[in-house]
DNA sequence: CTCATTTATTGAACTTGTTCAACGTTTTTG
DNA sequence: CAAAAACGTTGAACAAGTTCAATAAATGAG
C-alpha cells in the first residue's frame, strides 16, 4: 500500500526500517472520484498528501473568476496548501481530483508528532521543500522571460506525461494564458513538434 | 555583531544560549562594495548569507540578455542561490550589491555540521524555505493574473522599503516589464497614490 | 446510442505591453 | 566641478495576448 510512498521518501533522505514504517503508518487511503475536491477555498488544510494514483490540479480562482493552476500532481507527487497548512488560516486554493485518484494523508497532528519523534523527517520535509522552491522559481523566471509559445513547448517537453492527460483548458490555467489563445499557438506550432 | 541574525532566527524557532551561540559562530562577517558580487553565473554557491546592513538583488540573464529579478533582500533577509547550494551545480543567477553592504556568510560546510550538531538548525531552515515558498506561490499567482499596474501598485504597498532605495529599471526587472512601460504605468497613477 | 455538456478552433476587434529612438535629468567619478 | 554614465520619460509603430461570439468536435451520463 505504501510501497510507492517508500520509494519517494528513499530518494530523498535514508530511514531505517522502523523509522519507515512507523512514519508509513500515520498514513491514510483515501479514494476520491473525479471532479470532487480535496480542498476547497475558505477551509483550512488540514492534511498533506502522496498521489498513489491519478491526477490533480491545485488551483486558485482570482476576483475576475480566473483559475491559476499552481501545479498538477500525479502520481508520486505531494499535495498540500503549505500556506494554510502552516499558518492554520482558510486556504486560498482548491485542490481538485481531474480522475479517479487514490491518496495518502497525513494530518496535521501526526505529521508534527513525526517532527519529534523520528528527527529524520525534518529534514524530509526540509530537502522536499527545497527542491520545490528550486521547481517554482525556476517557473517564476520562465514566466518573466518567456513568451508563451516558449512555455508551452517547455511544458510539453518537461512533462510529456501530463500532457497526454490534461486539456488544452488546463493547460492554458498552468501557463497563465487564454485557452483561445493556446488553441492558436498548437495551430502555429503544427509541424515543429 | 550578530543581534540582528538572532533576532531573526527567534521569529521562526527558540534555541537555547549555547545553541544559539555555537551557531552564530558559524558567520562571518563580510562587507562588499556597491556594485559588486556576491556569485556571478557560472560560479558553485558556497554559501548562505545574511544580510546586516545593505541591498541586494537575486537576479537572472536570459537568453536575449534581458534581466529577471528574483527578489530583492535588504537589512533582515536571507540570501543565497539555493539550487546551486544543494545540488553543488554552476549557478544561473547573480548576486549583487546595490548599495555599500554588510553579510553574515556560513559556508556550505559549517551548514551541514550545524544540521548534525543542532538538529533544530534542521527545522529553522525547513520554517524559512517553507515561508519563502509560499511567498513566491503567491507572487507566482500574481503573475498570472493580475495586470502590471497592479503588480506595480502590490510592490509599492507590500516593500515600501524596498521601492525608495530602488531605482525604476530594478523594480522593473522585478514586476517582469520593460521599464520605459514602467515609466507610463508611473505616469497614469500619478495622482492616484 | 443519443442528447447534453464540455472542450477545441477560428476570426475580428481590442488591450496590454514591447521596441526603438530621441531627449532631458540625475548620479558618479576622475 | 565637469564630463561621462546611468536613469527616466515620451511617442510612434509594432507584437503578444485577450475577449467575444460563432461553430465544430469530443466526452459523458442516462
Amino acid at each position: 500500500m505504501t510501497n510507492l510512498l517508500q520509494q519517494n521518501i528513499n530518494t530523498h533522505i535514508s530511514l531505517s526500517v522502523p523509522e519507515m514504517e512507523a512514519f508509513c503508518d500515520l498514513f491514510q487511503n483515501i479514494t476520491i472520484k473525479k471532479k470532487s475536491f480535496l480542498l476547497s477555498e475558505g477551509e483550512v488544510c488540514k492534511f498533506e498528501g502522496f498521489v498513489v494514483k491519478g491526477l490533480f490540479r491545485v488551483y486558485h480562482i482570482d476576483q475576475n473568476g480566473f483559475e491559476q493552476v499552481l501545479y498538477f500532481a500525479v502520481e508520486n507527487w505531494w499535495i498540500t496548501d503549505i500556506d494554510s497548512f502552516t499558518t492554520g488560516k482558510p486556504s486560498q486554493l482548491f485542490i481538485q481530483a481531474l480522475d479517479d485518484s487514490e491518496v495518502l494523508l497525513i494530518s496535521k497532528k501526526d505529521k508534527e508528532g513525526a517532527y519529534t519523534n523520528i528527527p529524520k523527517i525534518e529534514k524530509l520535509f526540509r530537502v522536499m521543500t527545497q527542491k520545490t522552491h528550486v521547481a517554482l522559481q525556476r517557473r517564476m523566471i520562465d514566466n518573466l522571460s518567456k513568451t508563451a509559445d516558449q512555455r508551452y513547448l517547455d511544458f510539453i517537453e518537461k512533462y510529456p506525461a501530463h500532457y497526454n492527460r490534461l486539456t488544452n483548458l488546463q493547460i492554458a490555467a498552468y501557463l497563465g494564458i487564454s485557452h483561445e489563445f493556446l488553441s492558436k499557438i498548437r495551430k502555429k506550432i503544427v509541424g515543429k513538434k
